[in-house]
Parts: C-alpha cells; structure tokens; sequence
DNA sequence: ATGGCTTCTCCTAGAAGA
C-alpha cells in the first residue's frame, strides 16, 4: 500500500491538482496539510467521485490537515491531546491493512518563523506536546506512520545552502533535537532508508526561481515505527506537480508499504 | 543587499508562509 504527505497551499486553490495526481496516482491514503478552508467548505463530493473518503480537520485562512482514503478510517482525532491549539494542526486515524490495523497521524508543524520570536516559541512547545502525545499513541498503535509538513530540514544535506542558512528557521539545532527525538521514540524517517539522489528537497520557494534552480528544503517527512520498518519498500518525492501551472509549494511525498 | 511569489481576507494592503 501507499500513503503520501502533500501540503498543497489551499485546497480550494490546488483541488483540481489533487484530483489529477491522485488519478494518476491512486494511493491508498493521501495526508494534506495547509487546507485553508473550513470544514463546510471541504470538497467531499469532487474527492468520492474518483473513489476517496476524506476526513478534515480545517480552519479559515490558515492550517487545516485531511485524510482522503480508499477504505474507511476509523478512531479519528484531531489535534494532540493534552495541548491546547487554536490552530488546526494534527488529523489521526486508523485504516485496515492485510497486515493489521494502521495508525496515521498527519500534521502541519508550526512554522516558526523566526528563532527567538514568540511563533517560535510556540513551535518548541507545539513539538514537545505532540511528543509527550505520541509515546502515548505509540503505545496504543505499534503499527504508526507519522507523516505531514514537519518545518525541519532535519541533516545539511536536507538544505540547498546548509551554510548559509545555518541556525536559521528549520535548520536551527533546537528543531533538529526535536526531530531526533521523534526518531528517539522508535520512529524511522522512510525517506533515509533508502539511496536518494543529492540535494533531494520537498519544498522550493515560489520567489527567485527556487524550483528552476533547486535551491529547496527537505521538510515533509514520513516516519514510521519500528514494526513497520521491514515493510518499507519505497519511499520517494514526486517533483511533477512541482512543474505544474500554478502548483504548490511543496511536493507530495510517497511510502511504499508491503 | 533586499527581495523577487502566492495565498488569504475585516479584500486591492498586509500578513504569513518557509
């Protein structure tokens, strides 16, 4: 099966980028991140028409995370228990697969903005509760995937210019301790398992012909939990929406589980 | 050197993204 981690910058504004690259790639599960629109306004009708269930969790203007699926997800929770958020950020739920039941979780990671700013801060306090709540849900689900737009470059060789940027936002080593410290739980970045090309990124600026020039960051993730790690088969980004007219940001993500 | 684009909204300017 396979599950792919895509922040597409507005739903409203990528739908129609969705529903050609889930025609051309009907994966089993798609995580979304960056919705920017309500609940009521999610394209239910458009998305069961090419053969997903989605389930939202979205907020106006801002954030806003989905589970689009081919087959039923079961136990839904939205946002990390135990961590007040005005934000809409985390969507989980558990799908059936031949080899038991899966736990997803999706999120879009706070931004940061700046180190030392206040956004910052409630960055480093955002990943501390969603650590604390997935020991938890690690516990409750060994078969996890965590996956979603993390804001990490978590190594230099995620940075098209690890130097320059150096202790800038998602390069700084507070957020690179964080991502370690997911691994610390028993979780595995899919991406790493495998050879990659160099300067292999997931996101490129919409300014100073960023794509066209690959200067980019590696910050949508995949991570999976130790049970699952002899099942990972692939795991890749996918640069063709990247070229499309008007694309997102970022570009979708993809792990193949056997 | 800066910012260079794209999205959204209390909508045509400013905030935010990364």
């Amino acid at each position: 099966m396979k599950i792919t981690t895509w922040n597409v910058n507005s739903l409203t504004a990528r739908l129609q980028h969705v529903l050609d690259w889930l025609t051309a790639n009907p994966v089993d599960v798609l995580a979304l991140q960056e919705l920017k629109l309500t609940d009521d306004k999610f394209p239910h009708d458009a998305l069961r028409e090419i053969g997903y269930e989605a389930v939202a969790f979205g907020q106006k203007t801002y954030n806003g995370v989905a589970l689009l699926s081919r087959s039923p997800v079961a136990n839904v929770a939205r946002n990390i228990e135990g961590f007040a958020d005005e934000s809409a950020r985390v969507i989980a739920g558990t799908v059936e697969t031949p080899n038991g039941p899966l736990r997803v979780v999706n999120g879009y990671f706070v931004n940061g903005q700046e180190p030392g700013s206040e956004k910052f801060q409630y960055k480093l306090n955002w990943l501390n509760g969603l650590q604390s709540w997935l020991r938890n849900e690690l516990a409750a689900h060994p078969r996890l995937v965590l996956l979603g737009d993390f804001n990490i470059a978590p190594e230099d060789r995620d940075s098209y210019d690890p130097v320059g940027l150096a202790e800038t936002i998602h390069h700084t080593t507070v957020e690179r301790d964080h991502f370690k410290a997911l691994l610390g739980l028993g979780l595995h970045d899919a991406f790493r398992m495998f050879d990659q090309p160099p300067k292999s990124f997931s996101w490129w600026d919409y300014r100073m012909l960023g794509y066209q020039k690959n200067r980019g960051l590696r910050i949508d993730h995949i991570l999976v939990s130790t049970p699952l790690v002899p099942q990972v088969k692939a795991c890749s980004v996918d640069r063709v929406p990247r070229k499309w007219t008007k694309p997102s940001d970022h570009a979708p993500v993809t792990v193949e589980l056997g």
